[in-house]
DNA sequence: AACTTGACGAGGG
DNA sequence: CCCCTCGCCAAGT
């Protein structure tokens, strides 16, 4: 029988296939990033916890150059706070713009508050181990 | 088919 | 706190 590689499926009924080849592989990834809401940012890594096996920081990040412009792809950053599209997305600064110009505030260095800006959705809260209250904008 | 690069992350110095 | 290295997975050459 051909017993291939098998689907990654055993047992996990949440995951049907985590594999490149479906087609939602990238709906599944492009779901999450548009519930964000303005003001708030989501890491490659927190995507990639919350997707399950198959996904990794790096290839959600990959996955990010098929984001079409009406996906909110600016608010999805690396886990230092910062953007890490100056290499692919011109301008350079541009991502750090638009959160900005969402209220994101940014240091010298590019990085923002990971603690106060980040966001989880409450269907996955806890198993990114993230922060388990999300903090006010307001900064007490 | 193998090597290199890449929108990353964690750990060590 | 900043810099460097290793690990991950997929795509392009």
């Amino acid at each position: 029988m051909a017993n291939d590689r098998d689907r990654k499926v055993g047992g996990a009924q949440s995951q049907p296939e985590p594999d490149v080849n479906s087609p939602g592989y990238r709906a599944r990834v492009f779901d999450i990033v548009r519930r964000i809401p303005p003001g708030r940012v989501m890491t490659y890594g927190q995507l990639a916890a919350i997707l399950g096996e198959g996904y990794t920081a790096r290839t959600v990040g990959f996955v990010m150059h098929s984001a079409d412009d009406a996906l909110p792809w600016q608010r999805v950053i690396n886990a230092q706070g910062a953007c890490s599209t100056g290499r692919v997305i011109l301008p350079p600064d541009l991502q750090q713009r638009m959160l900005e110009a969402e209220g994101v505030q940014f240091d010298a260095r590019g990085r923002c508050d990971l603690a106060r800006y980040r966001w989880t959705p409450e269907e996955y809260a806890g198993e990114t181990g993230g922060d388990p209250e999300q903090p006010s904008l307001f900064g007490g």
